[in-house]
DNA sequence: TATGAATGAGAGTTCATTCAT
DNA sequence: GATGAATGAACTCTCATTCAT
């Protein structure tokens, strides 16, 4: 289990190797999600990826490290699931309406939990800055996608061209996440689905767009 | 340090202990803000507030109770000078302004770092029924003062009367508290001036308000 | 169990506190010259004394720190009964006498085996600078023993005065240690018995001295 | 590297297989002295030597077996260096003073340093059976050369009859490693150089030589 | 033959908590 | 009421060793 890359050559350990290493960092953020990431044992990781502590440390290292991996692999395969996600769909507003609803479904209790898990990913960065850089990395490529479709709305005369598609990406990304704390703790007010609704909305206002 | 009643009775040595446990409690929000809430050790905040181990635990329990009542005491404490502060803030747009500037500067890094507080506060309400209740009832409060501000100015005409003020609220704070998370980690694309801004001009967006 | 010292305030429990230091550093040294310094353990010391190992954690911090403090004890201990013992001679070479089979007699296997003790010291104190300064220290005062009896010797003419009495105490040291090595293994040819004879003998060569 | 036979047959490969065998006892005699014989580390063997840990083990077995060969291996070639240069001296005297200098000289920190090794060798001996008859084998050595200069030396006069030749083997080696002791931790009454004289002026004293 | 991969055993250390003043 | 002393539990990490090529 020693690279994450597909090599071609010696493609079956390779591949047994990589399914591994990312069956492990999905184990990993299960717990992370579970208990929070400065509670997530190397016992924990363990029990619930059949595979011996020492071997997690001989894989990844320190706790830290396997946190971080974990962190990385995560972000890294929701943005591709995005990216795929995104090419079928032409029209600005609709990707920004997809944009917002996997980014908002992450925090929906039955889902991954992938928001819960950027939660913890932003806290942990706040002190490392190896991760942190990953996260603003992350940060930007979330909002790149926004300001493109918002740039392309504007081209198209959908939205106002006043707006910054940079500025609105801040904010977008901004309300979702915002949105989905109190959604997260079960707030009554504030429901994943009523809060797609004033995130949805409140976009409709900044980019004065009418469906 | 006996009690938490504000008893008129005994009015000296209860201020004094009162005076105490607030020194404890700041203290430990301190140290919270620093390490982070699961790294906050009693001799952390031994150290902090030269109170020995022992007499925390006498006084406040476990330690998840110690943290317990430093969030609350620090939600409190900084509500009560919200309200204190907007008592002169008649106009409904300032009174907006003031909100988003006094919860955006909660995670200025000079200054007593209220926000990262709340993010900690946040984030152990997610598995922690008890403090949960607190946190959301702190949600509601925020929102309160701005949909009651937002109500003021829809009925003075100065907001649009499209909107609903309880949205507005759950808007307002939802990007405060994403505006901040970036800002908190030091991403060059959203400081705390910049972020700040685009609150505020999203909010006139929603609100169609031109000042 | 806080200090060494024999405060006269507080009797019983500082004595009692002494007492149980002391029983641990005696049970150190027992394990260390059973198990040798680096293979002792924490546990293995808990073991002999009847300590937790996480009080003697508490009680001497590091692994380190025990070792050495039981290195300082014993190396203190054994000074003092020597100069007690020495007190009562008054004959420069029956004071040799005595300091010889003091040393020597460290590496009996039946006796404390102090002599394998200052052999671990020396060892230890290869690698760490702040028991090399003690281990230096316990040379000198071993040697300032044999060199004052040297010099009274020499002064009431039953020594040889061309020797030099700092010289006289470097030899004489040299050859109790590196007498007791072989004895110590066990070799036929160096019994504890035969090795002292080797000794007095040499000494009496070096300083003239005919009994 | 399959075995420890000078064998003449297939001389190439036997020959590069003792090479590497000598070279990895040498590492790790090196590492050894170091670091300690029990801090020594399959680890940092395999860094020292450039070959790896499961080669090592390979070639070598266990951790122990691996020490034990590289103690035998430098005692070994010790005494035949030694025996080499003592092929050329024919007086009992400078003999004497070769031997002193050869095994005094390997406690200087810019040497060989096999007497810390030789330290090593001895400590471990006290534990292991196997080793111990190793280690008094080569004790039995070193005085064996001496004993045979010294009773030379007898012979033609030049050493006092009065003396064993044996014991004064014993002696004299007692004295080399027991002054070497604290000259190697650099004990400022005991530098290598003032040790070899003090040994010197002994001997000359023990065997009334005068030169 | 030689070596990388994987893992069990065990060590030191931290820390909340209990207990006895 | 307040605090120092003492300790069990749990965690990370190191390392020799075994296994599978």
């Amino acid at each position: 289990m020693p690279s994450e890359s597909d090599a071609v050559a010696k493609p079956r350990s390779k591949r047994r190797a990589s399914k591994g290493r990312q069956h492990v960092l999905e184990a990993t953020a299960k717990v992370i999600v579970e208990r929070g990431a400065d509670a997530t044992r190397f016992s924990d990781v363990s029990a619930a990826s059949n595979v011996p502590v020492s071997s997690l440390q001989y894989y990844f290292g320190s706790r830290d490290d396997l946190l971080i991996a974990s962190f990385r692999h995560a972000s890294e395969s929701e943005l591709a699931a995005l990216r795929e996600e995104l090419r079928d769909i032409a029209d600005p507003w609709a990707r920004l309406i997809r944009i917002v609803d996997v980014a908002i479904s992450g925090f929906d209790p039955g889902s991954t939990n992938a928001g819960l898990l950027w939660m913890e990913s932003w806290r942990f960065a706040l002190r490392d800055p190896e991760l942190r850089a990953d996260v603003m990395a992350d940060y930007a490529a979330w909002r790149a996608l926004i300001s493109e479709s918002t740039e392309a709305g504007i081209k198209a005369g959908r939205f106002s061209s006043d707006v910054s598609p940079e500025v609105v990406a801040v904010q977008t990304i901004a309300m979702v996440d915002g949105i989905s704390m109190p959604a997260a703790l079960g707030d009554p007010d504030v429901s994943i689905a009523s809060g797609r609704e004033a995130v949805l909305q409140a976009l409709r206002a900044i980019l004065r767009y009418d469906d």
